[in-house]
RNA sequence: GCCAGCGUAGCUCAGUCGGUAGAGCAACUGAUUCGUAAUCAGUAGGUCGGAGGUUCGACUCCUCUCGCUGGCUCCA
């Protein structure tokens, strides 16, 4: 008998062995059909034929899977185009990342800009040669020597280092690499493609190993899948934070000053104030305290703390009295030198010290970026001190602040991880187990799903990290709640408890927003500028129609500031619909256009940004409204 | 820090072969007093990121340096 059974998407079937899989696939369903298969678990192209019993589940072209096999693909017919037209370049990996791929070449002169788009059209008509994508297992040896003898060093060395005695390789027309697959069956598959971008890549990673050009490309099953990525980097691009806050007015970089030390305009520093007082209203409302801390300390600190030691990003240090002074990294040390200004007992604690506190770290130069990456910027950090059975109660209410405060600025899309504790660690055992049970009960009542991260913890203790999605489902690190058992054993913290002995508190070092300066420019993209009424730099713009209105629009205004409203009066001499553009473009939220009517009638005529004209209204509605929104904190703009 | 690209007016950009810099918008001044996304005219604005070099002459070529961008690495 050459039948075997085969369960095909949970029902039997018998077909005979030898037979492929492209000749049971089914037809069309919903517009596609399966383009590979996962045979047991494995994801096998349709070439793939049945030799045993097995159970098969199609994959269809619009999975993850599909997308991951797709792309590793366009990564070797990319490989392909860049051999043929670079000959003496070798190959280092090619992978699938999360919207494309790219591979790693070496080779003697960098790729020019130019050279991309030579090899994208060489790619195209590699492409429409339609190569069979067909694997083949070799010995090691015999694998080794092929590449040994193409001069392929780099993939000589990855197959080196692979287990077994077995390499699969993939060939398509000249072109053969070391890949496990799968693949697609032929390059005809490949349409929808784009080369992207050239950048360097260490081989293996290694800061120290060798540079490598990495060439990066993206790729979909359809023209309006790629079309529609293409529009996401177009939109990413308009919504950028930097160009918006040129254009918004609400900060600036400048050479002089130095990389990476951002200048807060007033337009930025109005969103800043309201950010602020919001998160200390809240802060206190959960209990906490304020406290504040010098820029500077004396090296010994540092010392101390282990920060000279663990930390590379410290700027060099200040001399001055010949003692040595280091801008600050961290602000911990600082709380826990209050801390440490009296005896604390068991009664005291918790204790929950907040600051927004401004540190300065030497990022390297390569990897600073607008607002999100800088050298000096504002943890909205706290410390807690607490004893073992308010450890649990104290992370929940950290997490719960910091859910409702990124909730109130319009976040909903949480990705939630906890770290655990990694090989090289301080402090002991049992208080990681203590602590990091503490953690997982605290997301576990809050009700937080979340992914552990293994071994991942910093040394000094195991945290939990929230990151947020904006608008355009992109992840920002926001959130980090961690446990310090370094800093709590060198700074020897204590606190005496009820049999009068010494013990150890926990410290819990947490960040809710991150940095002010990174949240802010996050905010910036994920409102697209469109900043929600309670936190415009400018809330209200009236807009006279004439000179004869302007005292009526001053009066209003000052009304509106009294209240406690950002408000301005256009009173350029130019007509209502060159103020109006002009308002609309600095993304004002409220336009009141106030003319003869509304100076009789003791009315406004708002305007809402991006919405239009609401018709005339009376000031005293008007103002109830905005109140209300503003009270709410709304995320919604309408009258 | 590494690889690559870039740096001209506040912003966006042009500037040929090396011959000493231009536009639009913004700003300012004047006229216009106007009802929901650009009124007209005029004026001013530049050490061409900085330093050095080559050259009779450098925005242009070379070296260094600062800054920015995309990645890599990093982010205890």
């Amino acid at each position: 008998m050459n039948d075997v059974k085969f369960s095909i998407e949970g029902s039997s079937v018998s077909v005979s062995k030898g037979t492929s899989l492209s000749q049971i696939v089914p037809d069309v369903k919903n517009g596609t059909r399966p383009v590979f298969a996962r045979v047991d678990g494995a994801i096998v192209d349709l070439d793939w034929t049945v030799e045993d019993d097995a159970r098969v589940d199609w994959i269809y072209p619009d999975s993850q899977e599909a997308l991951d096999i797709l792309r590793h693909s366009t990564a070797h017919l990319l490989a392909q185009a860049v051999l043929d037209l670079f000959p003496g370049t070798q190959t280092g990996v090619g992978p699938a990342v999360e919207n494309g791929f790219y591979y790693d070449f070496l080779k003697d002169t960098p790729f020019t800009p130019d050279d991309l788009g030579l090899i994208e059209k060489r790619m195209r008509e590699l492409a429409e040669e339609d190569f069979q994508i067909n694997k083949e297992t070799l010995d090691k040896d015999a694998a080794l020597r092929m590449f040994r003898e193409m001069n392929h060093d780099l993939k000589e060395e990855l197959v080196q280092e692979k287990g077994g005695d077995k390499v699969s390789c993939y060939r398509q027309g000249n072109f053969i690499d070391f890949c496990r697959g799968p693949h697609v069956p032929s390059t005809g598959l490949i349409r929808h493609f784009k080369i992207v971008s050239v950048s360097g890549a260490y081989w293996k990673g290694e800061e120290k190993g060798k540079q490598l050009q990495r060439i990066y490309g993206t790729v979909f099953f359809s023209r309006e899948d790629l079309d529609h990525h293409l529009e996401l980097i177009e939109e990413a691009k308009r919504r950028d934070h930097r160009k918006l806050g040129t254009e918004l007015d609400l900060f600036s970089f400048h050479e002089d000053l130095g990389a990476g030390l951002i200048l807060w305009h007033p337009k930025g520093g109005a969103v800043r104030r309201v950010i602020e007082d919001f998160w200390r209203d809240e802060h206190f409302k959960a209990g906490y305290d304020l406290l504040f801390s010098p820029h500077i300390a004396k090296l010994d600190v540092w010392k101390r703390s282990g920060h000279t030691e663990f930390y590379d990003a410290m700027y060099p240090t200040l001399e001055s009295d010949e003692v040595e002074y280091e801008l600050k990294p961290m602000n911990c040390p600082f709380h826990i030198m209050v801390y440490n200004s009296r005896q604390r007992s068991y009664r005291d604690l918790p204790l929950r010290w907040a600051e927004l506190g401004t540190v300065y770290r030497h990022e390297r130069s390569g990897v600073l970026h607008g607002l999100m990456r800088v050298r000096g910027f504002t943890q909205d950090d706290a410390h807690i001190f607490c004893r073992p059975d308010q450890l649990e109660k104290e992370i929940q209410g950290a997490v719960r602040l910091a859910l409702s405060m990124l909730k109130t600025f319009g976040f909903s899309e949480f990705d939630v991880y906890l770290s655990t504790r990694p090989e090289k660690y301080v402090g002991n055992p049992e208080d990681w187990v203590t602590a990091t049970k503490a953690l997982e009960d605290a997301l576990r009542s809050v009700g937080l799903e979340f992914r552990e991260d293994i071994g991942e913890g910093v040394f000094y203790g195991p945290k939990i990290d929230i990151k947020i999605r904006d608008a355009l489902q992109r992840s920002w690190q926001c959130t980090t709640v961690q446990l310090d058992f370094n800093l709590a054993e060198r700074f020897n913290i204590h606190y005496v408890g009820e049999d009068g002995g010494n013990h150890r508190p926990f410290m819990i070092h947490r960040a809710l927003l991150g940095s002010l300066e990174r949240f802010f420019g996050v905010l910036i993209e994920h409102y697209n500028g469109n900043f929600p009424l309670w936190l415009a730099p400018v809330q209200i713009v009236i807009l006279p129609i004439a000179d004869r209105h302007n005292d009526y629009a001053d009066r209003l205004n000052a009304r509106f500031i009294e209240r406690g409203l950002r408000s301005q009066v256009d009173r350029k001499r130019e007509k209502i619909g060159y103020k109006i553009r002009h308002a609309e473009m600095q993304k004002i939220p409220l336009i009141l256009i106030v003319g003869d009517k509304e100076v009789q009638d003791e009315t406004v005529s708002p305007r809402i940004h991006t919405i239009g004209d609401k018709g005339q209204m009376p000031v005293k509605e008007f103002l109830e409204k905005v109140d209300n929104l503003v009270e709410n904190k709304s995320l919604v703009l309408d009258l």
